[in-house]
DNA sequence: TAAAGTTATAAGGTATACCTTATAAAAAGA
DNA sequence: TCTTTTTATAAGGTATACCTTATAACTTTA
């Protein structure tokens, strides 16, 4: 009956809200700032840091704090991406409101694996900040892509980027619906252009386009 | 750090997983049931049972198995709802893999109340079964509808159901657009009709129809 | 530097949901 | 009917994440 992405979700609501409640990277966040954020015992508290700190999640340093180490700070930043996400889902597609939304997201953000995570966001137009202004991590994923030139025929992919970049590429590939985050599928390939499916549509992309045009081979 | 929608995701994983393996409402389903598809020992099983059955979600028959009684069951339908959908949400909205679909949508189901999930419904446009098949459940939600011939002037609803229905009257109805579902506005009350909004359109209702359309005052 | 305030630690407890081993009771089959 | 198989129950255990009360150690302030 185990939920999540892998870390537990209350390991991962502590290395939350540390990163949440922190003033700066280097300086020890008090327990008491962590007692007073969830309602929790400053006996309990010390227990669950005692944990983080012993699971190698955070520094802690005993009478003045507790920081993220990298292995905590990128659970941190990865749920507060899935956060902020589900939080634009909500108000943006299902139209919740505001302040619902955060506490709705408070359970999704452990819900999603990072593949699920950015097919989200590149649904919802790779967003840069949460309903309530706070910014989105960015993903911290590498992918490998190919240039849809290369692209075998019958491939389907993902549209990663387009490189180089140049405001008449740009113009094109927004009238064709390939934007990145695009599902496509190679449909023929001929000499002068490469016939894509996306959505429902088919286009044809001169093989020139087709070389600044990257995806992700799924 | 609880989650959920007021019920105990394990509870409602039991409730669930009673709903799914169960040949008919009345057949005790027998615990070994239960423990294949989880995975759990005998005894764990049983010791959920009881627990099951002294909170009263289940009757529990021993020697013969377990059956969901009306609370037990009514959330085991908003469970295989909110699986279905989030289900839909995955494969139609995120293109996530059919075979992956399914055991994100078992985080996700416990996850959403539900506002949440009857706008997620219609933000799909209300599927009637899962990627695999499996019809969803419909909404039981429950509302107070008001005659359309009582409706007051300047109402805004939706149109919740047609009562008592005869052939006639549902050809008409379905002639002016007032199928259950719609929103609609009353714009003018006369002796003999009604005016109302549908969408962009302004139609009149005869009295008598109106005696039988129901809307939802929103 | 001594008192006051804060933080840490020890000890014992709760609830949830799983486990194993062993035994008892009931049902099914030969 | 008697044996085998299935199901139930008793007893004791684990891990997680919370709790309270009491005491010890450290830091801050007067
Ligand atoms: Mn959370
Ligand atoms: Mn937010
Ligand atoms: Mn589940
Ligand atoms: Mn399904």
């Amino acid at each position: 009956m185990e939920s999540g992405v892998g870390v537990r979700e209350c390991i991962e609501d502590y290395l939350g809200a540390i990163y949440r409640l922190r003033v700066a990277p280097e300086s020890p966040l008090p327990l008491s700032a962590l007692g007073e954020y969830f309602g929790f015992s400053p006996v309990s508290i010390h227990e669950m840091v005692q944990k983080l700190s012993q699971q190698g999640w955070i520094h802690y340093y005993p009478y003045r704090g507790v920081t993220l180490n990298a292995r905590g700070e990128a659970v941190a930043l990865a749920l507060l991406r899935r956060h902020r996400l589900w939080e634009r889902f909500l108000t943006d597609m299902l139209d919740v409101p505001w302040a619902e939304a955060h506490e709705i997201a408070g359970t999704l953000e452990h819900a999603a694996p990072e593949s699920v995570t950015e097919r989200l966001s590149a649904l919802l137009g790779d967003p840069v900040s949460c309903p309530h202004g706070v910014p989105i991590p960015p993903s911290k994923r590498t992918y490998i892509d190919t240039c849809l030139r290369q692209a075998p025929l019958g491939a389907r992919g993902r549209v990663t980027r387009i490189a180089p970049e140049s405001g008449d590429i740009l113009r094109d590939v927004q009238g064709w619906g390939l934007l990145p985050g695009r599902q496509i599928t190679v449909v023929e390939k001929h000499e002068a252009d490469i016939i894509v499916q996306v959505e429902e549509r088919l286009v044809s992309i001169p093989v020139e386009s087709a070389n600044v045009i990257w995806i992700e081979v799924l």
